[in-house]
DNA sequence: TAGAACGTTTAGTCAATACTGAACGCTTTT
DNA sequence: AAAAGCGTTCAGTATTGACTAAACGTTCTA
């Protein structure tokens, strides 16, 4: 399973979760995972992806934090075991609207910063504020429709 | 206008786009040309900010490469000044799109990556890429019809 | 009950990077 | 022609934060 095509594409799963925001490393978990043909232990991990344990420790529980991994168990075995969670894009970006309305509610907050009167401000804190609204909703739809077609 | 609301709108865009993996500086500057009810100068952008001229002169030009904000001038003035872009919210999302795009490459680098016979990883590489392709193209057509509405 | 196996926590290190102050180049003014 | 105004660049600084190694607590095993 360690063939050059896949450590590319761990790799390049680092790169681009990094640009996300996240960390390259995390990334790179994510992609291990992705490619897995079974859960991993932490110390399988450790091996594949040459971090030490503490941090593989670290970003496997924001991984499962953040609904794109989940923890299960071997039977006979009490070591913790990895898998990419069910519904993992979904989750992920069922976070990204919550990111959505919080921009809509900091457009609202500006709004009443701004004061009523007519002015350039307003009209742009208008428009973010509907922009988020529109988005948000829009999205949300959009997860719904996928999980009747795919769930 | 630089009422306290005015100042803590600012201090929270700042903090949200720092948790979009930008800087904080960068948002305070997105937040007060959101506010401001007038282009703003380089010097008038240090002075509300608080922070020197040269961080001001590169977030501000970064502000107008990812289409948040442009450069505009004042007839009788040789100075700079910046004003959030039409269409900011729009453009900033496209480029998420591109994200979104990416993802869904990456998944068929996956794909190629894990081989032709059925196994767990690439049924998650296939929801993957169809994921990742649905929502790119939908978002699209979701920011079609903003501009249609509101373009 | 001692010891091994696991996962977590924590103190410390190191690298990445955003920001500052100063120098620079260009333009305008006097 | 000198000086002031303006934006940019660059070297240096400071802060942030991810990672490591070691200690720790807990659970299982011999």
């Amino acid at each position: 399973m360690p063939n050059p095509e896949t450590r590319q594409f761990i790799e390049r799963m680092g790169l681009a979760v990094e640009r996300m925001g996240l960390t390259r490393t995390f990334g790179r978990l994510f992609g291990l995972l992705m490619v897995a043909d079974r859960p991993l232990s932490l110390d399988e991990i450790v091996e594949r992806l040459d971090v030490s344990k503490a941090s593989v420790s670290t970003n496997a529980r924001a991984c499962e934090e953040l609904g794109l991994a989940r923890r299960v168990g071997v039977r006979g075995d009490r070591r913790d075991y990895y898998e990419i969670a069910p519904r993992a894009f979904e989750s992920v970006t069922a976070k990204r609207v919550g990111a959505i309305h919080a921009m809509a509610g900091l457009a609202a907050e500006g709004l009443q910063a701004v004061g009523d009167e007519p002015s350039p401000a307003r009209d742009r804190l208008t428009e973010m504020l509907d922009f988020y609204l529109f988005m948000g909703e829009q999205i949300e739809e959009l997860l719904e429709r996928w999980r009747e077609v795919k769930g």
